[in-house]
DNA sequence: TAGTGGTCTAGACCACCAC
DNA sequence: TGGTGGTCTAGACCACTAC
């Protein structure tokens, strides 16, 4: 029997069965849970090797392929190393961070950094973006949107100020109004998005610059002079293309350092 | 007949009679070529339809699977996309810079500014690395390294200081000296250390900061008080997982614009 | 030489989308 | 309903590494 759930048309009936948490997992994202909890539990302590592919996939009855799709996204992750012809090793460090390759949750951005998370002065709007952010949302101009903004602070003191621009359209007018009225309800857009709209991002378009604190736009920021910043914009696409969000992230002083893995 | 390269044991043994210029170059590989040549060529126009992952299969005289494989390479390269159910459509703006994901030759980085790339100011010396770049070579604290330091120029304006350290162990003593006494050697670094030393570089680990001019030490980084820099810190892993080389990159000022592409 | 990861194949079944 | 991409399998052969 497999280790990993029944999968295909079985558990795809059963969820009909149970509509209220539709949910259809791959194997190679089971497979991928299973072999990180392991790795977090100690199971496979750092630097020691794993069992073969071959074994792995007979222990959890499934096809090598299937094994090394799920090794690929952890190696991807830096939580594996593999070695031709030698073996597939647990990374020596798992802590480390890697926040810019993945849209990180701005508490676990600042956990990772080592700091107590929080969120201040939480604001919202309606209004009509720019033409710049219209552009990047397909918005038409007379179009509205949703912006919320916020600062996350570490150990008490701001360390991300962040806008995030939704279309009104894209969530429809009853969201639209509570969102405004609530903005707390987006503390994790991903999950908002989802569970409220239905839309999943499936990827982010950043752009990643500098600036002085004297010239970054946001009620509260007021920084020093010459203070630098790290400016992120970001436009979230949903799994049809679409840009189906926009943020800009300000990260003074140096306060959160990201880590960056970068392959040919 | 295939219209991808013979594989496997042949182009293996065409290989080593023709010890001159070895290459084994997997079929998927050859694929992305392919396909990223009919894209640029303008086979395939943009938002076009490709032809079914089947038919590309019997065109190619490959398995659906490898075509898959290309496909995923180049859908995460920005240039096709992809939608469950309909097709895989050449992407609406192909000339999307994506540099933070994957290590980019300044070169091309620049010109992917829009800008005319040059080099300045090249000099190289002999040193014992400081602790922090000791430890993230794996160096011992007597060993020496080889630091080249240039200023890459665009539009004749410097925009990117660059140093980068390569323990002498790791080259060889011969290689060492030739690199500190003709330091334009390495001016791709990937192509001197594949060439030279035989050393691939597989991945990348980058951290991104930003800084205040004043506080950048680098020689005849001269920019006025407060402007802003951003800071990158890379150290090159080989295919063995062992580092092989660092390198501090400032970008003053702005000059130079990074796109990401973040997946979760 | 044995064991490992790396690559590729042929085929199967599924969910999704447009007609 | 038919065509598409998404997933998984079983098996084959290869190159690499260590013994």
């Amino acid at each position: 029997m497999n280790e990993v759930e029944e999968r295909g048309a079985n558990s795809n009936s059963a969820a009909r069965s149970k509509p209220a948490a539709i949910q259809r997992v791959s194997i190679v994202s089971q497979l991928v849970d299973l072999l990180g909890d392991r790795i977090r539990d100690g199971d496979y302590q750092p630097n020691s090797k794993l069992p073969s592919g071959e074994a792995l996939a007979q222990e959890f009855n499934v096809s090598r392929a299937t094994v090394r799709a799920a090794i690929n996204v952890l190696a991807t992750h830096g939580v594996l190393r593999r070695m031709n012809g030698v073996g597939v090793f647990a990374a020596p460090n798992p802590g480390v961070s890697n926040s810019l390759n993945e849209p990180t949750d701005f508490y676990r951005l600042i956990q990772q950094n080592n700091h107590q998370p929080g969120v201040e002065n939480i604001n919202s709007m309606l209004f009509k973006p720019s033409p710049t952010v219209r552009q990047e949302l397909g918005m038409g101009s007379a179009d509205e949107a949703v912006m919320t903004w916020k600062v996350f602070t570490a150990d008490g003191s701001p360390v991300i100020y962040c806008e995030n621009t939704i279309a009104v359209s894209t969530l429809g007018e009853t969201l639209a109004r509570e969102l405004k009225q609530t903005p707390t309800l987006n503390d994790s857009l991903f999950g908002f998005l989802e569970e409220r709209c239905g839309l999943t991002t499936s990827h982010v378009l950043a752009e990643i610059s500098v600036s002085r604190a004297e010239e970054c736009d946001f009620p509260g920021f007021d920084y020093s002079d010459g203070t630098p910043v790290l400016v992120i914009k970001e436009t979230g696409i949903d799994t049809n293309e679409k840009p189906i969000w926009h943020s800009v992230e300000l990260y003074p002083n140096n306060s959160i350092r990201f880590g960056l893995l970068r392959r040919r």
